[in-house]
DNA sequence: CGTAAACTTGAGAAGGGTCAATTTGCGTGG
DNA sequence: CCACGCAAATTGACCCTTCTCAAGTTTACG
């Protein structure tokens, strides 16, 4: 084994680690400096290409990740080929089934992804010595149960036209998530293409497709090309989504 | 404070936890003696009737529960009526959402239910002195999340009678949770009436019904009256369900 | 600037919803 | 124990939303 430079004053925040996300918002903040040390010893880096797989179904899980930027689709198929994505993650999200060895589900890379990667042992050793790391993953798994949920609402009881303004709804309060609703308009492009959408919502993409020209020509979005997206008003947004909290 | 017989000797197990299944395969499984003294001192068993509200929706959440019997439903409400059960719990899970002071989501009684409550500073407490416990906790977050994410498949991309035996495939999978598939015929009584199956599946009560005597007819479930149920084969059900695990 | 992928649009079909009328099941009280 | 009455469930007829299939059109990218 080599010596690192960083070694000398384990107290020193890792290279890789100084200007990363997930130090701040995402699970490796409650790490002290040495085990940031520890973990970053065997973290590697890894870009990924639209429509990449990070993780395959039903594949053993060797590593975890954390997203640094992109966003993760989450997907579950079905032996005749029907799709549907049951989660996004953004950054600085945790990816992979912590305690479990396989997953149904597999990661694909929506947009174009990076992640830092770790082995599935590293993880499992720095949660057994930190409980702040496993209250901090407990706490992610609750978000997504939550969000989860939400979903299940949306999928079950809402029309096409309200699962579609839901969806840009999402995506535009992940813009920018300290932003409170409503100060003027809000402009991003869309993480995935109609095809996503529709495996996200349970529709199909012609379904989708309609449904946003429905809501271009009613005024709440605006279109430049395919994947730009103007809100004007995010509250005329969130009153076609049927956001049930009144 | 009035001393005990429990407290002389801690080692013991309480008397009202000495029967209880949470703590065999529920979360105070993971509590020592001493620790279930100090919980079953604040505990009180409930029973609700069916339909019954345990913790309403948006209400701030002053206790947790274990379930010891029955069926819960967890349900969202939208502003015009429209409704969803996110999710059903069984005995001996944990109910409440941990680290929130409220949430959106109802859990009403789906069967006659009892539970052993706590208030939400005992665990939030007992959490902090025993990372075993948070473990358990995240590990059933994980479940359901799990659970969570396979009924966004079901509510997505099944059809209406994959669906309805989606929903009889899990229920019977819940009564004998250790036997394997396919021995024989399984007999079991419908916890959900069918107005909560509809909600369940995003679906009309009157669409439940003709797939239900659909089933029926093509021999792939039996009925004796509306609620008890009789799979000849689970293999078959589990085949109509669509499981996309081959 | 050309090509393929992504997206949109249209027409017709179908699955599931809506409304309405029965029928069944079941607890309660006579 | 039976009859009553109500809630739950079933069934039918019709309608509407979404899907399917089939062109077109636009966009992105080499």
């Amino acid at each position: 084994m080599s010596s690192k430079r960083l070694d000398v004053h384990n107290s020193t925040i890792p290279q890789v680690c100084v200007a990363c996300e997930a130090r701040h918002r995402g699970v490796c903040g409650t790490l002290n400096p040495s085990q940031l040390v520890k973990l970053s010893k065997t973290t590697s880096k890894h870009i990924f290409a639209a429509d990449e797989e990070l993780i395959p179904a039903g594949g053993e899980i060797r590593h975890y990740s954390n997203i640094l930027s992109g966003v993760v689709k989450l997907t579950r198929l079905m032996a005749d080929g029907r799709q549907q994505i049951v989660g996004l993650q953004f950054a600085p999200d945790f990816l992979g089934r912590p305690f479990r060895s396989s997953s149904d589900i597999s990661a694909e890379a929506a947009t174009e992804v990076q992640v830092c990667s770790f082995p599935r042992a590293t993880l499992e050793e720095l949660v057994r010595e930190s409980p702040e790391l496993e209250h901090m993953l407990h706490q992610q798994a609750l978000k997504e149960l939550d969000e989860a949920r939400e979903w299940i609402l949306t999928l079950g009881r809402k029309t096409a036209a309200e699962k579609v303004a839901s969806f840009l709804y999402l995506i535009a309060s992940h813009i920018d998530p300290e932003r409170s609703i409503d100060v003027g308009p809000i402009q991003f492009e869309l993480p995935l293409k109609r095809a996503d959408i529709a495996d996200f919502l349970g529709l199909t993409i012609e379904t989708v497709s309609r449904q946003i020209t429905k809501l271009r020509k009613s005024g709440i979005i605006e279109l430049e090309g395919t994947r730009i997206v103007t809100v004007p008003s995010m509250t005329v947004l969130q009153r076609a989504s049927a956001a049930d909290i009144i």
